[in-house]
DNA sequence: GCTTTGCTTGACACGGTGTCAAGTTGACAT
DNA sequence: ATGTCAACTTGACACCGTGTCAAGCAAAGC
């Protein structure tokens, strides 16, 4: 997607774009915030803290976030594709990729306060875990790659987390 | 890493670098050749299939290539960066990664073949959860975003891969 | 001594980003 | 109706990295 493009759908000159955003990187940043805000995701990540035991919370937290990649999953290509040239985006990509994790953290916390946290991992390494499995590119690499359906995709990481994260049962 | 960062290196010119090699993507595909001969990587993998279990090959594999990932991941990075815009990167790279896959899909068998296999999983789709576990990203994920030493980078796909794949204890 | 091979220097086209200058258009106030 | 301002347009250009082309050089092999 080249500015060009994106003028093109816009109906604008592709100048007009460069009065209202100084570049390609904060285009894309205020795409994702737009995005967050017409889908309203915090909303939708503080009901997923309303479940009752840490293992509801678990799957709910897996289903929201899980649900929610595929709606900026091209924006977020981007701006993963600048990572390397870029560090201002970079540092925006960063910076949502941590609310993603402080999310996990929280399901994390709550499974660990049932006492229900596998002990061979620390609290710290379970939320990195539980980060990486619900990573865009463990996304892209089922859904893309794999060829799954989100159904199964989500079913799978609600599995693998709750199989991995969670004490023996 | 351009061209020119490439051909200085080397200590010659940038237009030496088009004698040897058509344009930046064979290069980086020649370059994983080189490396893959080099390393031997082939014989390594045959002798992770001489573990008698399913488990014990399950284990021995993933050691095997999550050793080796880091020894292509900045050639590997340059070349999943290419596979937006150029199609012979893409299929050079997805070739490589078929043949990962091929690694996984015999460690699930040599499970299966035990009569090990998680119930909940077919062989297709153990082994595509296998293969994003051994993912380039899922390490570069754990290695630099969560700043996971090797060490523990193998142990926790090891468990992982075994707490999934296997069926219940 | 002549040819071939592998390299060099230097120039240039192309595509994409970002910048700059000058001109157009329509809304609004006076 | 006139002036002003904001939003936009067109068109040009610099920069960077890839890939191409031409001409020249230097050492090896016959």
């Amino acid at each position: 997607m080249r500015m060009s493009d994106i003028a093109k759908a816009a109906k604008i000159s592709r100048q007009a774009l460069y009065l209202h955003f100084p570049n390609r990187t904060e285009l894309l940043v205020a795409t994702t915030r737009y995005l967050d805000k017409v889908h309203d995701i915090d909303s939708k990540l503080v009901e997923s803290r309303t479940a009752r035991t840490g293992k509801d919370r678990l799957i709910a937290w897996v289903e929201v976030w899980g649900n929610y990649i595929p709606t900026i999953y091209g924006i977020a290509k981007a701006l993963m594709a600048m990572q390397e040239t870029d560090k201002e985006a970079m540092a925006a990509w960063n910076d949502r990729m941590q609310a993603v994790r402080h999310g996990c953290a929280a399901a994390v916390a709550a499974i660990d306060a049932d006492g229900n946290l596998n002990k061979d991992l620390t609290v710290d390494e379970a939320t990195d875990v539980l980060w990486t499995l619900q990573s865009v590119r463990t996304w892209e690499h089922l859904r893309v790659e794999c060829g799954w359906s989100q159904q199964r995709y989500i079913g799978l990481i609600q599995n693998l987390a709750a199989r991995t994260l969670l004490m023996d049962r």
